[in-house]
Formats: structure tokens, C-alpha cells, sequence
DNA sequence: GCCGTTTTCGGCCCGACTGTTTTCAGTCG
């Protein structure tokens, strides 16, 4: 099966392997461009095999929307083979260690038959390596070292994984006498789902000492850089860490151009270029000399003077270069409303952001409530009592338990008679308490065929029940997508959870169609779920901008096993920002007051 | 290979750091 991820990771093979081959670097980028296009996409299978749509995808061309369309309708690529039929398969895990890259991997391959780490590492042992014009004594052992760390350095790290690391460094790099202002950039800013690495931005007036402190933090494990301002350092957990000291003016330039996404700053660059202004990470400058880079030749006459007239139209606006304190007020120059960092992938923020258009972002204040936690009846670490206590001091108005059913037997979960004595349990506890409410659910696995776990009879009896899949996942996409359909159907299933099964840097998730998946809810009212467990964190961001077209409620829950994890409802926020979510797509915004009725939605609308 | 508010040709973001050089290429983000 063909998904938009394999896609991608072909395209980016293809533009490595142009690399080796020397090949037109702007080529090489136009690869790049269209696998991070293709991947930020929210395509359906039938989408990727059509190469109309495909070339309808900003940095996806005619040639390249053939070989992706080629890749999905056949599973391979004759192109990619022929690259591949090049070099020797092993060749590519070469560029895995830090510091080699295209130039020097074709080195090491040409002129010493390296083709692979093992003989990379033979090389290095032998000091052959060293002896390679453009190596040393100094790359030869920091290649050594990598490849001994390679195991425990690489990767990528769920949000959650770092969140705390994070949090704890700007907060004592902000405790620092010599810090005005301080903020964590980069992807962790933006909130992405994966995190590679760190970037704080600090302001100050003496970065020796800010760097200094940074590299004799407890946390960090080893230096990589220290230049005058900039400093790399991997931190115990193994993410590399990067800190760039500016001044308190530069600050919003190299905040937000450190916060990125990539491809925003260049849209912010343009922008920056078309009044007559160059944007990087330390100002706002005048624009270069417009003859350079211009199309027209000096020796034109036409040309010169369009470039002379030009010339003085720029430097006027160039001397109204307006002063920038901060991030708002750098938008503001370029003529959009403030982007909050999640919104910055160039998903449409631009065009919202000119138009007045921007969302009022959900936050984490917004939410009354929560569903879909276990507790120790099924797989939970926690008592009842525990989890809702643990609810009560979050703040929450309501808590709604569900547990796994009977078929999800490694979870122990419950069968009629224990879920009975469970909903005894809650109503026992409801009695005495006055400022939350629990609400009794289940959640409710998804047969192979669609059915579920128990009878409409036993389902109507609870309050809300989420629908799982937790079995029979290699089905293949036209029936899992018919049995989710078929079980989010039902009148008694409230919400979907975790739609695709995913769990990042794990397991991919299922095959499923999911704008059909959401077109069905739509239909049917049935709410669906952004899991909030950092490593879930599904449905993923990239659908919800089309779930709210279609008019499809979210429900952000925590799916907490125990009581610390109800604080996963933080990183839930994160990602429904990503999907431009507001409180009034969210069901768990509602007060308890609303929620009921709102529960019963489905089931009164159904019955009609 | 992609793209277009002077262009269907000629651009394509650009600065920091390292290690190798002795003025710069390669890598990275």
C-alpha cells in the first residue's frame, strides 16, 4: 500500500541520490520541495494516482506528479530504480552520520570504495580516511565517534518525549541575570508532532555568559559547536540542542526566523522583498542592489533604465524601513495579522493573515471537560477515584470513563457484568461530589466486520461511547474504511477514537480512507477524536483543516492510563491549534451544562 | 524540476560553523 509518507520518502531518496550524482542542485531542491509538499497534503489514495490533482500541488510539476502518480498506481518507480542501480543500496545510510554529506560520501565511494558504515568504520580504523584530500585527523575520529553514537543519537523524538527538557532550560535560561528575553523556536515553538532538535533565542547583552551557562547545564551531555553565537550541545536524552544569542533588536527577527517552518520564512522573505526590504534572521534591511540577480542585461538599454528607475523606487521605500519591537509587529510590516507559531507550515496562514481571516486559536483554558480515560477496571494505573480527583484538580467540570471492552482482552477489558458494577461505582461516587461530573462510557473496540463489542442494548444504558479499532489491522483500505463506517454508524457511538491506530516512530498507522471516514461523520454526527497522548496525537493536524470544512466535531482526549497523563491534554491543544481548531469546534468546550444534550445528539437525531 | 504582478527563460533563501585551507568548500538548519 501506497501511502503519501512512502511517497515522500521516495522522493527524498531520489533527490539524495541525484546528489551523489552531482546532479543540478536545484533539481535536487525541486525533489525536496515536492516530498515536504506531498506530505503536508491531505491526499486520499485516489488523489496520489491522479496527476492532475497532483499537479495542482504548489512545488509538485508535471514530471514529478507522473512519478508520483507512477508510484501509486504500480507500487514502484523505473526512475528511482535506475538511480538506485547506481550506487550500492548500503550507500545511503552513509549520510546518517552527522558531517558527511553528498560531496564527501561520493569521495569516500570513488576513491576508497567505501560503500557502507561497516567499511566506512574499517577506513577510519585504518586512518585511510584522513589521508583523503578535504579530510583530517579530526573528521576521521569525529566520524569514529558518530558511528559509535549512532545508535543512540539518531532520531527524531515525539514532542512529548522533550517537552519537559525544554521547558526546564528556558525556564532557568530565563532565570539568568543576563537574559532579557528568551523563547524556545524552532518546530518545538510550532508544536510539531516530531521534534529533531531544540533552538532557544535569547537576548542578550553578553552571550559568553549566556553560552556558557548553557553548556555547563546538568542537562546537556556533550558539546558539538561554540562559535560567538552560536551553540550546539546534545542533551542527555540524546536531542541536540542549538542556542543563538542576538540583541534585544534582533530578537523578533531571529525568533521568528528560527521558529520557521521553512517554507513560511521564504513567503515571509518574499514579502519582505516586494517592498523593497531583505528579511533575515537579524533585520530588516534595505533590499540588495536590484541589477543583481535581475533578468535584464546593463548593456540593454531598456534594461538599465528599468533597473535605474527601480533603483530609486527602492531606496525610497527602503528609507521607511519601519522599527520593529517584536514578532506582531514584524507581521504587521509585511501586512498580516500575527501568525501564532503553529499556524507558520504555509498552509494558508498567509493568505488568512492578509484577509483578517486568522482563527482565534482553541486553548488549553478553553476546555470544560474530557473523555475517553481508563481506569484500573481495564488497563488503567489508577482508581476511579484517583483519575477523578486527578480531573478535579485540572480544573475540569466533567470526566468521562472508558474503559476497554471485553474483546480487548491483553487490556483486561470489561464485559457487561463489570462494566455494570463500574457505572454502580460512578454513580456512588457522583453522590458525593458537587463540582465535577463523571460521565460513564466505554470504549468500545471495533470488530473485524464493523459490529462492535456489545449490543445497542448494553450501549444505550451509558452516557457516551468511544468506538476503537485495537485489532485486525492489516485489513486493507476500502474495508477498514467500510468497517469504521459501518461501526461510527451506529446511533450509540458518540465518537471515533484514535481514527488511524498510528503511534509515531512506531507503527504507521492503518490503511483507511479517511476524508470518507470524515464525510461519515459528518452524515452521521459523530464527533472524532484528536487523542492527545504525544504519542498518538491522531487525527492528525493536516485532516482537521477538511473535517471542519465537512463540518465534523473534534473531541480532544487525553486517553489517559493514569493520572499524571491528563496533562497529555496540553499537547492535544497543540495539535488542534495546528488544525486552525477554535473552542467552538472542539465538543469538550462546551460546559456541562451543554454537554449532556450534546451527548444525546446523535442518538434522539437517529431515533427520528 | 518548478515557477511567473517586468519574465515561458532564468532564477531558485542564505548565514553560521567546522575543518581544511591560507581564501574556501562542505554541511547544516
Amino acid at each position: 500500500m501506497m501511502t503519501k509518507e512512502k511517497i515522500a520518502d521516495a522522493l527524498e531518496e531520489i533527490a539524495t541520490l541525484l546528489e551523489l550524482k552531482n546532479e543540478n542542485p536545484f533539481k535536487i531542491r525541486a525533489y525536496q520541495n515536492a516530498a515536504r509538499s506531498i506530505e503536508a497534503f491531505g491526499a486520499s489514495f485516489s488523489d496520489l494516482q491522479n496527476q492532475e490533482t497532483l499537479e495542482k500541488i504548489p512545488g509538485i510539476g508535471k514530471a514529478i506528479a507522473a512519478k508520483i502518480s507512477e508510484l501509486a498506481t504500480t507500487g514502484g518507480l523505473k526512475f528511482l530504480d535506475e538511480l538506485r542501480a547506481e550506487f550500492p543500496s548500503a550507500i545511503l545510510e552513509l549520510f546518517s552520520i552527522p558531517g558527511l554529506g553528498a560531496k564527501k560520501i561520493k569521495a569516500l565511494y570513488e576513491q576508497l570504495k567505501i560503500s557502507s558504515i561497516a567499511d566506512l568504520q574499517a577506513a577510519c580504523e585504518s586512518g585511510r580516511v584522513a589521508e583523503l584530500p578535504g579530510f583530517g585527523e579530526t573528521t576521521q575520529t569525529k566520524i569514529c565517534n558518530a558511528i559509535a553514537n549512532r545508535a543512540t543519537h539518531a532520531g527524531s523524538f515525539q514532542f512529548g518525549e522533550i517537552a519537559a527538557e525544554a521547558e526546564q532550560l528556558r525556564s532557568e535560561l530565563a532565570a539568568h541575570p543576563d537574559a532579557s528575553q528568551v523563547s524556545v523556536a524552532g518546530s518545538f515553538r510550532r508544536r510539531k508532532e516530531i521534534v529533531r532538535d531544540l533552538d532557544f533565542i535569547v537576548a542578550s547583552k553578553s552571550p559568553e555568559s549566556i553560552a556558557e551557562f548553557f553548556c555547563a547545564h546538568p542537562l546537556v551531555e556533550g558539546l558539538i559547536a561554540r562559535g560567538p553565537t552560536k551553540t550546539s550541545v546534545r542533551l542527555k536524552s540524546g536531542i541536540q540542542c542549538d542556542l543563538r544569542v542576538v540583541s534585544n533588536a534582533e530578537y523578533p527577527f531571529a525568533l521568528n526566523y528560527f521558529t520557521g517552518s521553512k517554507e513560511h520564512n521564504i513567503v515571509m522573505r518574499n514579502r519582505a522583498l516586494h517592498r523593497g526590504w531583505t528579511l533575515n534572521e537579524y533585520r530588516l534591511g534595505p533590499a540588495p542592489n536590484i541589477e543583481k540577480g535581475r533578468g535584464d542585461s546593463p548593456e540593454s538599454p531598456g534594461g538599465k533604465r528599468a533597473a535605474k528607475h527601480n533603483a530609486g523606487r527602492l531606496r525610497s521605500i527602503a528609507s521607511t524601513i519601519p522599527k520593529i519591537n517584536d514578532e506582531t509587529e514584524l507581521y504587521r510590516a509585511l501586512g498580516l495579522d500575527f501568525i501564532p507559531p503553529e499556524l507558520r507550515e504555509n498552509c494558508g496562514e498567509f493568505e488568512a493573515g492578509e484577509n483578517g481571516k486568522l482563527p482565534r486559536l482553541i486553548e488549553l483554558e478553553n476546555l470544560r471537560g474530557t473523555f475517553h480515560c481508563h481506569t484500573s477496571a481495564s488497563d488503567g494505573h489508577n482508581s476511579l477515584e484517583e483519575m477523578v480527583a486527578a480531573a478535579q484538580e485540572l480544573g475540569l467540570e466533567y470526566i468521562g470513563i472508558a474503559d476497554h471492552s471485553r474483546s480487548s482482552v491483553q487490556a483486561h477489558g470489561l464485559d457487561a457484568a463489570r462494566l455494570n458494577v463500574q457505572r454502580a461505582q460512578i454513580r456512588k461516587l457522583q453522590s458525593t461530589l458537587s463540582d465535577i461530573h463523571v460521565f460513564s462510557g466505554i470504549e468500545c473496540d471495533i470488530l473485524r466486520d464493523g459490529s462492535l463489542d456489545f449490543d445497542n442494548e448494553i450501549l444505550a444504558e451509558l452516557d457516551f461511547v468511544v468506538a476503537s479499532v485495537h485489532s485486525t489491522f492489516n485489513l486493507g483500505e476500502a474495508e477498514m474504511t467500510k468497517r469504521v463506517i459501518r461501526a461510527i454508524s451506529n446511533p450509540f457511538v458518540t465518537m471515533l477514537a484514535h481514527p488511524t491506530g498510528r503511534l509515531l516512530l512506531k507503527r504507521e498507522g492503518y490503511a483507511i480512507d479517511i476524508p470518507a471516514v470524515l464525510e461519515a461523520a459528518a452524515e452521521t454526527g459523530t464527533w472524532i477524536e484528536l487523542n492527545a497522548a504525544p504519542k498518538r496525537l491522531d487525527l492528525d493536524w493536516r485532516w482537521w483543516p477538511l473535517a471542519k470544512q465537512k463540518g465534523v466535531r473534534c473531541v480532544i482526549n487525553p486517553d489517559a492510563h493514569r493520572t499524571a497523563r491528563l496533562h497529555d491534554l496540553w499537547f492535544g491543544i497543540g495539535a488542534a491549534r495546528k488544525g486552525w481548531l477554535t473552542k467552538e469546534d472542539v465538543m469538550n468546550c462546551l460546559p456541562l451544562a451543554k454537554i449532556e444534550a450534546a451527548l444525546n445528539a446523535k442518538r434522539r437525531r437517529q431515533r427520528k
